[in-house]
DNA sequence: CTTCAAAATGAAAACGTTTACAATTAAGCA
DNA sequence: TGCTTAATTGTAAACGTTTTCATTTTGAAG
């Protein structure tokens, strides 16, 4: 009824041994595949473990066996969705390879950052993924990097030679302005945050040279809050609109931000896509919500966790591999948040001009061909 | 440009010994913020900790002091906004109290729940929290449980004796039941999947016992998949769609389900609220989207987090104290997806009504006050 | 029944800490 | 200066494994 005092002695190697009549080495051995020991003897002692309720200490394991098979996973925010999706795709991947996840926030905040990276250095994790803060993040992270192999996820630090994957954001943001001129829009506002991180530099940076390649005015709109969530977004939106309706289209630096819009345009009466068209970035799960229906960026997620987790171990198995950059194919992905400036133009007319040009983006930073 | 060999060689406490000339004992407790040391060794202990870059091995610290400052977080997936939203809150507050996460999917499936329990097992965990897959977890989890304190979050494994942390569900969908009768809805379809946890047990009966004690016939729409995921939901709804319109107001089992009756609403040409109310359960953060704007039971996630993690931490400092269960109280979140069947009738008289009952709701399992 | 190699097992060290206990040093006091 | 006691430091064991190396057992061949 009530506190129910164990005893709590957990039963080791040795435990077994005895009840066995064996040495605690003839243990381990009966329990690791490959060992050299009588059949016989293993199933005694298997049996015995059974009976015990033996499980295997794994911190016991890990230190004479110097790896944990523990990957750090750094990020800001698991409450994101972007973030959420990937820290399942990559908790999947890493526990079919047999390691385990350990968990830290950093809470967009670089001395967090670094404390948890500390943290997960200090339990001695095999590799860390780290979905950095900000660019900052960096010079502040630089003299942890290279006790253990690291790859960095959604952000290519620009100045390291750090393992990067991240999708081609420029070619995102370039193929998204590209589809929004090829409405017929004109006057694209885009709408983000351009200089915490490279990630938003090059987002910037891509629908800027599209703007241009095609002879329309890039036009900025520059949030003073990280474009991280749904609030940010939605305040950012509210001022936006008390002053400025000089656009038609609006391109989102993310998807919450993009939300955020759709929150604010709600409440000023504007329609989207009637009044103004709406594009996002990275296609988080909710953007194909009934209602929602955001036309965005694809970042391919899944493909990306795979590539980092298998990067990640490829440098855990083979001591410091050379780094590897990989940048994958962002894809548009249309919903019904955008529509034809001109009605009147037939739809074949817009897909032929977008056919035109996307095709042969020269995006500065892809150094590598997509998976 | 290549590989770069490090030698990687960790510096232990006794490089630090070595180089201090003093004896690792006392590099130890150089360290340990309560022992006895000379001020001044302390001092030059720290600097050649700093100068070597000493980091402490935290496993070969757990090791001897049989605490590994370490939580299991077992949950079906953490791509699911409740349960994103959840982790979320209970690794910040545990982060506060110096432990970290262990984060094991179970994918819905009660074989991984088992190995993920095993793993975090294994990893000695000083404590587990678990978001159970099904009902049928317990008898499977049962032998493991006693090994470790653990507390189960947002279901109430009734057989177990083990602590959990709920909302009240069975209060939950029965305000809400009230709420819809209160706007003159007569006929309600409960629509979930109603035997497979505790949880969604809890939520069918408030919600028929409310319809009984206002002389409102329940009426049931079986899932046959879990309430988890938008697209299950919106399968469940188009088939429901198909073959039943007795009904002018439809309370889902939870709001990923909802989204799902949204999306198949659109399709079917269904407007909502104006054909049909909306109500949903849990108040994930996208209930609250602009164009979604669910009405919808809430569930305080943080105030469940940080009693889950306190609970947990208070066992594994008492080494085992009596099993807590604590039955949080849900609250209506009034959105614009539910409206009154008769427009005529005054806001004041529903509000009437509903007052009327709603504060003396008997629900057969809340143990306990609310925090 | 030896002999000998191969296979199986055991003994002990190692992984990097903390801590009980013993030994040393410092400090106070006559 | 010597004595006593308190404060500091060192020694060694322990935590639960894996693994090297040495030892024993096994079984086959002579």
């Amino acid at each position: 009824m009530s506190a129910s005092n164990q005893t709590k002695k957990t039963v080791t190697i040795k435990d077994v041994a005895r009840e066995a009549n064996v040495s605690y080495a003839t243990v381990s051995r009966a329990l690791s595949p490959g060992s050299s020991i009588r059949e016989d003897t293993r199933q005694r002692v298997l049996e015995v473990c059974d009976r015990l309720g033996y499980t295997t200490n794994y911190v016991a394991r890990s230190m004479v066996m110097r790896e944990t098979r523990l990957l750090g996973l750094v990020l800001p925010s698991i409450d994101n969705p972007f973030m959420s999706e990937m820290a399942y795709h990559i908790e999947c991947i890493a526990r079919s390879l047999d390691y385990s996840i350990m968990l830290c926030s950093s809470s967009y905040d670089l001395k967090e950052e670094e404390k948890a990276i500390n943290l997960v250095l200090g339990r001695q994790v095999d590799g860390i993924i780290i979905i950095p803060t900000a660019r900052d993040s960096y010079p502040n992270l630089k003299k942890y990097l290279n006790k253990v192999p690291t790859v960095f996820v959604n952000e290519n630090l620009m100045e390291a030679p750090e393992s990067y994957v991240t999708v081609d954001n420029y070619r995102g943001t370039f193929i998204g302005a590209e589809y929004l001129m090829a409405l017929g829009h004109k006057r694209i506002l885009y709408f983000g945050r351009r200089s915490t991180t490279a990630t938003h530099t090059l987002r910037a940076m891509g629908y800027q040279d599209a703007c241009l390649q095609h002879g329309v005015e890039p036009m900025f709109f520059d949030s003073y809050t990280d474009a991280t969530t749904i609030t940010n977004g939605y305040e950012m939106a509210r001022q936006l609109f008390r002053e400025r309706q000089d656009f038609t289209a609006i391109q989102a630096s993310t998807d919450t931000f993009a939300l955020g819009v759709l929150q604010a345009a709600d409440e000023y009466g504007i329609r989207i896509p009637e009044d103004i068209s709406l594009l996002g970035f990275d296609n988080i799960r909710y953007a194909q919500l009934p209602k929602i229906n955001l036309t965005t960026i694809e970042q391919p997620k899944a493909a990306m966790a795979d590539v980092a987790v298998n990067i990640l171990v490829g440098k855990i198995q083979n001591d410091f591999e050379a780094y590897s950059h990989r940048v994958l194919t962002p894809t548009l992905t249309k919903r019904s948040s955008c529509m034809p400036i001109d009605l009147s133009r037939p739809e074949s007319e817009i897909e032929w001009r977008l056919r035109l040009s996307t095709n042969d983006v020269h995006s500065p930073f892809a150094h590598e061909l997509p998976l």
